[in-house]
DNA sequence: CTTCGTGACGACAGTTACTGACATCGCTAT
DNA sequence: ATAGCGATGTCAGTAACTGTCGTCACGAAG
C-alpha cells in the first residue's frame, strides 16, 4: 500500500513529499513554506500533494495512521486469555519499537508542532483517534464500555508521556524501556505499593 | 470590554457577526456559507470579520473564552478552606448556570460541529484549554501538580458529559442538576458505595 | 475652540490553501 | 491489440486569510 510507482514516475511519491516538507520546514519554518515549494522539491505538482495529503498539516502526521493500524494489529493478534492491561502494554510496546532510530526526526517534528497551534490541534485529534481505536479493540476483546475507554485513555497517556520523556532525556534510552516503566508505575498505583520491578523479574 | 461602538457604527458588531453566522449555517450549512456572506448579513466587511475572529471556525467558539474566564473567576473567589473537589464542583456548577435558556442554540451548534472534523479539532482544543486553566487555578489554591491536572481532567469531563446529556434528554432538566449528579457519581467512586443522593438531601 | 491621538471600520490588492474537471500515458489483463 | 486502471499533470477557479492605507467619530489635552 506504500510502494507505488515503479514505471512512469519516480517511486515513493509520498516519501519524497514528506522528506521535502521536513527539509523545508526545518530550513525556513512551517508557515513560510508553501505547498507548491514542497511539491516542486519532490518533483511533483501541487495537485499531487493534495492527492496524498488531505491538507498541508497532514504531511506531518503520515505516521499516525500507520501507528494506529499497528497498535490495533498487535492487540488483535494477542491471545485473549491474559490480563487486559498486559495486552495493552504489549501492544503499546510494539508500536514504541517502531520509533527506533527516529528520535532526531521526532524532535524536529515536535518543535514544529509546538510552534503552531493549528498543528497542536491536529496532534490532539490524532491522539484522540488512537485512543478511540484502542478502546474499540479492547471492546472486541470483550471488555465492557466504561472500562474499555478508560483503559485506552490510560494506555495512550502512558505512551505519550513516555514518548515525551524519550525526546527530552539527554542520554538516549530505548523508548520501549520507558514505556515499560510507565506501565509498571500504573500497576503500582493499583497494588498500593511502590513499583514492583524496574526490569522484568528473572 | 464587550460593549463597543455607540457612535459611528451600529453597536455590537461581534454579536451581529455571530448571529448572522448561526443563521446562515443553519440555513445552508457551514461549508456552503462564506465569510463574505456572514459579514454582509451583519452589515460589515470581510476584513472586519477577521478582526473579531482569528478564523472562520472561531465564530462558533466565542463563548469558550468567556466560559474559561468565568470558571477561573468562580474558583478564585472561593475561600480556600474546604475540599478541593467541592470547590471544583461549585465552580463548574457556576458556569453550568450560564447555559440556561441556550439549549436550542447549543444543540444547533453541536450538530454543526459534529458534521465537520475541523470544528471537532477546535472543540477539543478549547476543552484542553479549559482543562489547563482549571488545573492552573487549582495550583493557585495550593494543590500540587499531578493532582491538579488529574482533578481538572475529571471535573471538565463531568461538565462535558453532563452537557451532552443535557442536550440529549427529552425532558428539559436543569444542566446544574445534571452536573451535580455527575459529581455525586464521582464522589461515590471514592467511597466505595453507590451514589449517596440523587437529589440534594432534604 | 482647536488639535491631536485613538479605535473601529472600509477599501483594495495580494497570497495561498484547496477543489473540480479533464487529459496523459505506462501497466496489466483479456 | 485493446481496453481499462492508476498515478500524475494541467488549468481554471473559489475562498480563507493578510498587509496596508484611508476615513471618520470620539475624547482628552492645550
Amino acid at each position: 500500500m506504500y510502494d507505488n510507482d515503479v514505471g512512469r514516475w519516480q517511486p515513493d511519491a509520498r516519501g519524497r513529499l514528506e522528506q521535502a516538507a521536513y527539509e523545508l520546514f526545518r530550513d525556513q519554518g512551517y508557515d513560510r513554506t508553501t505547498v507548491a515549494e514542497i511539491s516542486a522539491r519532490a518533483g511533483l505538482t501541487e495537485r499531487t500533494f493534495f492527492r496524498h495529503y488531505a491538507d498541508k498539516r497532514e504531511v506531518l502526521f503520515g505516521g499516525a495512521a500507520f501507528l494506529e493500524a499497528e497498535l490495533v494489529r498487535a492487540l488483535d493478534s494477542l491471545p485473549k486469555g491474559g490480563s487486559a492491561m498486559d495486552a495493552m502494554r504489549i501492544a503499546v510496546e510494539t508500536i514504541a519499537g517502531h520509533m527506533r532510530g527516529r528520535r532526531d526526526l521526532a524532535r524536529e517534528r515536535r518543535a514544529i508542532i509546538a510552534a503552531h497551534p493549528e498543528l497542536q490541534e491536529r496532534d490532539h485529534a490524532k491522539r484522540a483517534a488512537l485512543t478511540r481505536a484502542l478502546a474499540e479493540a479492547m471492546r472486541r476483546r470483550g471488555m465492557p464500555e466504561p472500562e474499555a475507554s478508560l483503559n485506552a485513555d490510560v494506555a495512550v497517556a502512558v505512551f505519550y508521556v513516555a514518548f515525551s520523556r524519550w525526546l527530552d532525556e539527554a542520554q538516549q534510552r530505548d523508548l520501549v524501556e520507558i514505556v515499560r516503566e510507565g506501565f509498571d508505575h500504573i500497576a503500582a498505583l493499583g497494588s498500593g505499593s511502590r513499583p514492583r520491578r524496574k526490569t522484568p523479574s528473572p
